[in-house]
DNA sequence: TTGTATGCGTTATCAA
DNA sequence: TTGATAACGCATACAA
């Protein structure tokens, strides 16, 4: 089965050779030969750049060849090798999602529509775990590996020295929602100052007294941000002491963080706090789930709840929470918006978006 | 900043002139040039094939070369073009996922252990959508651009067409919780059928009388066959007249789908049912929520409930959703050691393999 | 144990 | 508008 192909110029003179292999075109000709451009070259009798040129549409070829060389590629079962395509571009389609685990609900929204996003541009997303932060470097070369168009990050924070070798590859990397300040990244985030402005506004406004924030234990840079904002905004009312203030903490961030931080800080009725602003949705709603139904709490009179991101569980039956939205949405738009510049060519500076938020006041608040 | 290397063999004469150029082993030496593998070669004085060794483990190179060769390579800040690599092998690293959308929490769940069981074999998942079933040819063929080593389908059911050509590829194919059976690929399920079985024992044990079984408008095949089981286990009942059975319908396959069917079906107290068996968690959650919050019912006394997949949120305080468990863990070290048996060139026929469930009785029936 | 030579399938450059 | 040719970076058969 050795070399069916010509390679034209190499040896044109061997096509006669060649050419009854090319007649064979009853396309799945029981071969496990995979079909190459040189094949439908010799079946259309053009070469193999035009052959390239029809199926990336290049406008100076004709219309006549185009047609007819994608409907003898078609007949075939031709397909482009992405692959050697990548080799020859020195770049891929591919584009690198750094990610942890797909816990978090609101990452989870976000990476759906961010996937969606991605492919609509043309790429294709090659996701990759990093659970364990000191592996983030290692993967994010890993990534470089595969000629990776660019990179999202919605999870860790890579070093200067990955930016650096990014910088030099001109792969555009976008942080979504992390800390980082990353030479030559651009880095999204929601806008968690206001975020919390909007939670302190509204629990003063609702004659609120005993305020509190709950967030992990050790904290995220998001929540940190929420939470300082909130405390912030809170200030001049400390200071004349109409109100009280306090930071809860929870094991996990998650519903069951949430709903244990629940039973530790809501029993005490008396001084337990009368309103809680937590750092993420989920975390809330075990709150909540804590408060109502292992409590027997009322929401939003005993205790008042404010979450933040919105997540799709914020918005069902049982819970109605009142949150600060981000749209994951405008998040991914944004995202593959500025890969999609950067790898264009466009050169941006590094630059710090902020995404905007708003409450959205359901039953909890 | 041209011809930097020299390509062995092809001009050895000329590698005097490039000679100096290796000496500049300083790493990072401002180059905007990506170092390969003949850089390595030039630095460690050896040719690139033996870079190519060192690099992949070949185990006929020796124990001082391979250090030397290795640390030089991470000196010079080497890393291996899987891309380049794919092309001479034919065969990239890549395993395609085909899913569609991040909304179904088990399979969230499912691909979340996929993901890394896939990194943990050494091979990077490639996510593709396909939302749209009419685009799911198109897909997996585009997937085979990618030279992909295999696919995990996680949604829609690939033609017997394309069968055919990642047959030909000799691409192993592994179809998740997927009705079709297609020539050369595992097909992996969870024992839907016992499911079925156990929901119906249960209600029956615990005496109901108006069972049903709700799942979403037009079905899936999953869900269908859960459905059809849970009614032949209950034939012999239904025989007698003692019980009565009816199937509800939902418009869609999630919280809210499950949340309306609660507030249509569970109204008029008389005829409701007094036992639902969904084919999903979600749904069931959604049901569960419009019986006790909307309708005041009380769960399971008034009506009983049983979910299915045992997803994390059935197990949450709110819910405590009595469901069958599958096991996403297991699903998934399933899917990858069937992928890479075949990658190694086992040839295994087409299987058709069943997964335990068993039932975890929490406290909605 | 290592080196030499070649090819993988494509695209970009240059020439026609 | 199209064709010939030379990379792209690596891995492998073959030679030594």
């Amino acid at each position: 089965m050795g070399d069916q192909r010509a390679k034209d110029g190499k040896n044109t003179a061997s096509d006669a050779r060649t050419k009854p292999d090319a007649t064979m075109s009853g396309a799945d000709a029981m071969s496990s030969h995979v079909v190459t451009s040189a094949d439908v070259a010799h079946a259309a009798g053009v070469s193999r750049s035009t052959v390239s040129r029809c199926m990336a549409g290049d406008p100076r070829i004709s219309e006549a060849t185009r047609e007819r060389v994608q409907s003898i590629a078609a007949e075939l079962g031709y397909h482009v090798n992405k692959i050697a395509s990548s080799m020859n571009r020195r770049k891929s389609d591919l584009i690198g999602l750094v990610t942890s685990g797909l816990s978090d609900p609101f990452r989870i929204e976000f990476l759906d529509c961010l996937i969606g996003e991605i492919q609509q541009s043309g790429y294709r997303p090659l996701v990759i775990d990093v659970s364990d932060p000191a592996q983030m470097g290692r993967s994010m070369l890993n990534l470089l590996q595969y000629q990776v168009a660019g990179v999202v990050v919605t999870s860790g924070s890579p070093s200067p020295e990955i930016g650096t070798h990014y910088l030099r590859r001109n792969v555009p990397v976008v942080l979504v929602n992390r800390a980082g300040r990353l030479e030559g990244a651009d880095v999204i985030n929601c806008d968690n100052v206001l975020g919390g402005q909007l939670a302190a506004d509204y629990f003063l406004a609702a004659g609120k007294k005993r305020l509190a924030f709950l967030n992990v234990r050790g904290g995220t840079y998001s929540g940190n941000v929420r939470g300082e904002s909130f405390v912030s905004r809170l200030a001049p009312h400390l200071a004349s002491g109409q109100i009280s203030f306090r930071t809860l903490v929870c094991d996990s961030a998650d519903y069951d963080g949430g709903f244990a931080a629940g039973l530790k800080y809501l029993v005490e009725r008396e001084n337990a706090p009368d309103a809680v602003f937590c750092a993420k949705d989920h975390i809330a709603l075990g709150l909540l789930d804590a408060a109502r139904f292992e409590l027997g709490l009322k929401v939003p009179d005993d205790v008042s709840v404010i979450g933040f991101d919105d997540i799709v569980a914020a918005r069902q039956g049982a819970y109605q929470l009142t949150t600060v939205r981000q749209s994951p949405q405008s998040l991914a738009r944004m995202t593959v918006d500025r890969l999609h510049r950067r790898i264009g060519g466009e050169s941006l500076g590094d630059e710090r978006l902020i995404l905007p938020v708003d409450l959205v006041v359901r039953k909890t608040a």
